[in-house]
DNA sequence: ATGGGTCTTCCCAATATGGGAAGGTCAAGG
DNA sequence: CCTTGACCTTCCCATATTGGGAAGACCCAT
């Protein structure tokens, strides 16, 4: 499989299938010619990354997560620990994201959002409340 | 003022200060020693985008701000429609977030998180539900 | 005049992804 | 046999935001 047949196999475009490699999350066999070549495994392989991005995982965690799948003997505390870890980092981020929402969305309400200038949210980011 | 007390004065950092001018976002004054000068006005700007961050606003949307605040006769109904556009992008995204923890969330309950292998969170990854 | 702090510009780093150029390779068909 | 088009290669650049650090110029006080 050269790596474009790879990449429609596994959802991966052809620039980050490279890009994995230059990073060394993933390695190719090479054609003579110099083509990249994968075999069903490295589907595999490509498919389990994409997965695991699709759940926002970071590249490294992905880089973990491949040795511990790897690892026959691997313990399942450990993956568990991981994705904990990351669900904590992904609701921290959403609430924070939501906090801000939050505020400018009380900001807005103030806000006649009519044709006159004044306008609380200019005022607020003016520092008028500082 | 040199840029270290602007910096000190507003609360962004000297490199933020350069790269907002090199980005076109604010202008600045030199001394004949090439030295960066600011006034009151310009730590008022620069407090504006700092506050204007905290809010997660993206710097194209600062830009806009900006010119908004600096037009006195601008409609408040323009600053809404920002405001709620971005609270639209903020909210969006931190439900997506939270999606993405909630499944992951759910698929480390089923995992035991012992010293055996059998992780279906690995096998949710590998793609066994495909 | 010398030292310490501040300023200048320029390069590099991180996140993940993609665009595009310039050139090599291969298979099909005239 | 040669062309054409699809595919591959590497390399550079871009996104958005912030920071680290180097090399050199400058300013003020001792």
């Amino acid at each position: 499989m050269n790596i474009g047949e790879a990449s429609a196999a596994s959802g991966v475009s052809a620039k980050m299938i490279r890009h994995y490699e230059a990073i060394g999350l993933i390695e190719a066999m090479r054609r003579p010619n110099g083509y990249r070549s994968y075999g069903p495994q490295d589907v595999a392989v490509l498919r389990f990354i994409r997965h695991a991005r699709d759940l926002a995982f970071p590249l490294e965690d992905i880089r973990r997560l491949l040795a511990l799948w790897r690892d026959r003997s691997r313990a399942s505390a450990d993956v568990k620990q991981m994705a904990l870890d990351h669900v904590a980092a992904l609701e921290s981020k959403a609430a924070s994201l939501q906090a801000v929402a939050d505020s400018l969305r009380h900001l807005a309400q103030h806000c006649q959002g009519d044709d006159r200038p004044d306008c609380p949210i200019l005022a607020e980011l003016e520092g008028v409340r500082e």
